[in-house]
DNA sequence: GTATTTGCAAATGATTTGCAGTGCT
DNA sequence: AGCACTGCAAATCATTTGCAAATAC
């Protein structure tokens, strides 16, 4: 279990409950949506505003603590900033998981840092496909 | 010159000149954004409606002729289906430029399709980083 | 000729903004 | 006290929808 309010602190942030309740369910549940948040969080705590979750998602980006995962044909979701990582998404239910980078796209970027003119900063690799769970459904 | 009007019956669409025209202006700029298609094609066809641009991009996609590029911290953008590549992104100006996929990234894909559960469809991959252009502007 | 498609305008949905009130420190 | 943060409501922006008229084939 991550400790919030000193990531919060040491990201030049205050460790408002709001954040807190914010950060909280977007690691327990891994990815999730502005909507799903909201949804999640007012379980907790109802009078968390949307606005709130809108202008925290958008402060705590800016301070590299949460990570936007854009998907193609739904809303982005996001995730608590971490190590480099691939992400597998269903293409029926929008879920997201991640894997590790194999080490080979590592050398891709290294190469391609300096070959490029462009300034590389990031990589975003998804994998769109099929679920598990989905497979199953669709069987039946 | 791809021909549009072949493309668009192959695909199981009418070729009216609207779909026309939006195939056009995205082919030539490469990657567009709903509102970037609607400005562009206006100035070919400016009584063409925004709402007629909304739907003929759901509806050639859902014909595999267009894919979305989600993008972290922008709209979409849309690009003509081609073979299988990479995107340099500019985190500055947005710019998207293709590169052709490195072999090794196909071997990884692979490899994934059969050691997963996920039953995988098709990959993006994204690079941030800062264009030429946008380098030399900082620069000054 | 008929089914599809278009363009408009209205409706909906998502996100942002302004501001007064709260709660730190 | 002073500053940052929250919550509400309004404003804005993006996208979708319904329908009458126009068009492709």
């Amino acid at each position: 279990m991550t400790d919030y309010a000193t990531l919060l602190k040491e990201s030049g942030l205050k460790a408002t409950f709001q954040r807190m309740n914010i950060l909280e369910v977007i690691e327990k549940n891994g990815h999730m949506a502005v909507e799903e948040i909201y949804k999640e969080v007012a379980r907790v705590h109802p009078s968390l505003s949307l606005a709130t979750i809108y202008k925290n998602i958008i402060l705590m980006m800016s301070k590299g603590v949460l990570v936007e995962v854009p998907i193609a044909g739904r809303k982005s979701k996001y995730e608590l900033a971490k190590v480099d990582h691939m992400h597998l998404i269903c293409t029926e239910c929008g879920e997201v998981e991640d894997r590790s980078c194999l080490e080979s796209t590592d050398e891709i970027f290294d190469q391609l840092s300096q070959q490029e003119h462009f300034k590389l900063s990031k990589r975003q690799v998804n994998l769109y496909g099929i679920c598990k769970k989905c497979q199953t459904r669709k069987a039946s």
